[in-house]
DNA sequence: GTGGTCTAGACCACC
DNA sequence: GTGGTCTAGACCACA
């Protein structure tokens, strides 16, 4: 069983974001989106840690975290799995609740560089598409 | 002389960002867009110090950032102008430089949340309108 | 582990020239000379700051500027080593480079002082034997 | 009389060096090395503060240190003129003492560069001759 | 353990 | 008046 999943997580330790919480987030959202199904299991920290060059402990914190907020169920002797009643139903409003911050900060900045709000669409949308 | 610029800086000591941090990029930002031209003169550290009741050392440390990034440029024993040659031409395609990173993040989080693109570029433009 | 790295710097206090600055140069220049090697650890700032009974901050103050230099790099919750991709090569033309601002201050005074150059370049000489 | 001299000093406000003591260094040297003869005339503090724009007050106080030092001397209702017995004699040996203190900045950094000795007086020399 | 941020208050240099 | 430097000490976030 260990081969689990070794491409879940995109961790970039320079990005200024700590990074118990790039893992807490991304775990969030793809639980969020429905990549990661109740039930199913998780990685194991030491797993994680390993496959990232990370301090194990630091990962561990990112997991009881996504338990305390009900993400995730720790299963004892065993690991950690995708909680089975969650509040993060697939529920379109709901996701997108989760960009409101991001969507914030882009606000913000547009108004304060006075760029027209053609060109700021422009841009996302081109960005969209090149990830497709 | 005293009504100098009353309505610069919008700073929010809670937000997590580090009060410096805040200063720097508004600054930035207002340079970038033109709403403060070259060779414009910045209030002084104290003055925006007393503005917010935030330390001065922390004022002055933007300040230094802001030199040493090129933004604004000091003058001996007189204060901080905006820097003469300036990289942050107000041309369009330089000021949607500055809004990539946000992008970016809002891009990932997207992704990650299986949310459709339609979905998102409704959301921005309702958030655009909403700001005019 | 201790016995760390306790001779690195040379920190004169009364010099006339900002601590934070000293110390700011002083690495540079033993990143450029290969002395101090991309990857290597730095002492801590609370190490350096014991070791010549200065204020954390000030060690602190000069890392970070050495970090937005792109000399050095911050790992979080651990500690300062020196950049990966450095632009400080240690081939000999870049670290000419380094010394150009001291020629010129040289040369200027030398040219007002109206000193013959064999003069000048004999005193150099001198001076740059006894250091052997 | 208004025609004195214009091309006297070289300012740089923004060299680091503070403007009054570029001031007197420069006006140091200049008598030092003959180009200003004992008893020759100054120009006006007003006349060096319009030239460069620069505070009258500072050029003021460069003068007064001048004074200080010996260098210049006052004479009332008239200007400064080159004092008359003058400590600054043109012997080579008192010129080179001028210079000590770039030269020791110089090799301190050349040392800690580890760059070859050759290659610093090349370069030197080189700058020298570019000068002439 | 690491570095980062902020404060309050001092002193300095420059203009 | 301006900004710069430093201190002593507090608290926080990260690993």
């Amino acid at each position: 069983m260990e081969i689990e999943s070794d491409l879940l997580l995109a961790i970039n330790p320079n990005s200024g974001v700590p990074i118990y919480r790039q893992v807490c987030e991304q775990i969030t959202r793809m639980v969020a989106s429905g990549q990661l199904k109740a039930g199913e299991a998780l990685p194991s920290v030491r797993q994680i840690a390993t496959q990232f060059a990370v301090n194990p402990m630091t990962i561990s914190k990112a997991y009881s975290l996504l338990e305390a907020d009900g993400v995730l169920a720790r299963v004892r002797g065993v690991g950690m799995k995708v909680a089975q009643r969650n509040d993060l139903e697939q529920n379109l409003e709901e996701r997108l609740l989760f960009i409101t911050p991001a969507i914030e900060t882009l606000v913000t900045q547009v108004e304060q560089l006075n760029i027209p709000q053609d060109e700021v669409l422009k841009a996302i949308k081109l960005r969209l598409e090149k990830g497709k």
